[in-house]
DNA sequence: CGATATTAGTTGACATAGCAACTAATCTGT
DNA sequence: ACAGATTAGTTGCTATGTCAACTAATATCG
């Protein structure tokens, strides 16, 4: 049961790479795929955001998102403005043409979301949505507890000039 | 509410990308990566499947399968042999090798799992699993009566006569 | 039988994603 | 103030994954 793949990653699996490939198809007339429309749908929500904020509210990459947002502000969706607080960041604008299309973007979710619904109530959808919820902030605890040797806790030694040591091995 | 992304596509996309970065933690000491890793746990559950049987199994791609299965017998973790009835297929073994790591490999998945689960009944999680399988059931119909195929399948040059009737059977 | 289609598997091209290393700007403690 | 740490963002490398085109073997059906 539990201790099968068979339970619940499987699943969680399966059913990402058909969200990917429903919304290429849906997609495939736009000059756009399916990552950069999941970020114009989060811009929709909050426009101006920075990026690292997108990020982080994505649960992905920082790098994903800076690949994703160049290639939308070459096609047009977005723009973005040096933050005047703070040098190192950027603001996020979507522009009209992003705004042109949300309606069709909305559907194509919508649709989705049908899809992935039909015959289950919505009871049980609730319970679905709240128990993934959970179960990702259960990793992202963990994540957290547990800072993995990593260089983000940076240990306050201090050595000078430790660099040179990043040759590590993986095998 | 169904509407939005913000419902089961973001936490189902993070979650999978949760699943894999545990994965390959757990896996980073082996000569082994999440997506091999996932290839014996299937084959763990059905020893001599061939990669056709495999690949509908897991639902991905079966050039994923021949990437992944190449380089899992490039390491030793699996040995292939050609059917004896179907000299187009092989049938898939797994070695010595991939049996000693298998209590490992079922730590890893059980630890997962008790990860996900924390907190949460047995009642919600198997109402998950269920509704979760239900949903990409859903997609997988949707596709098969969508065949859009004729769209897709390019005319072989010399195509002398159509089938009396679209043949669309596919998948 | 023989033409044609279909199937199992491989490969090339490209999209999606994480990690580590990097730059430049900002923050912190003393 | 200012050195060291941290943060925002970019880039290189690699892994994960899909789609389409391809080869070779097999199935179908006149």
């Amino acid at each position: 049961m539990l201790t099968e793949y068979d339970s619940i990653g499987k699943w969680i699996s399966v059913i990402h790479r058909q969200f990917q490939t429903y919304i290429n198809q849906e997609l495939k007339e736009q000059d756009l795929n399916a990552s950069q429309f999941i970020y114009l749908i989060n811009l929709f929500q909050e426009d101006g955001i920075n990026q690292e904020t997108l990020t982080s509210k994505m649960y992905i990459d920082k790098s994903m998102t800076a690949r994703s947002l160049k290639q939308l502000e070459k096609t047009g969706y977005i723009r973005r403005e040096k933050s005047k607080t703070d040098g190192r960041a950027y603001e996020v604008f979507i522009t009209k043409k992003a705004q042109a299309i949300r309606p069709e973007a909305d559907r194509i979710l919508t649709e989705w979301n049908k899809l992935l619904a039909e015959n289950i109530n919505d009871q049980e959808i609730i319970s679905l949505i709240h128990v993934l919820k959970e179960m990702s902030d259960n990793v992202l605890t963990r994540q957290k507890d547990i800072p993995e040797a990593s260089s983000k806790k940076k240990r306050k030694k201090a050595k000078i000039h430790e660099k040179k040591s990043k040759n590590r091995q993986k095998i």
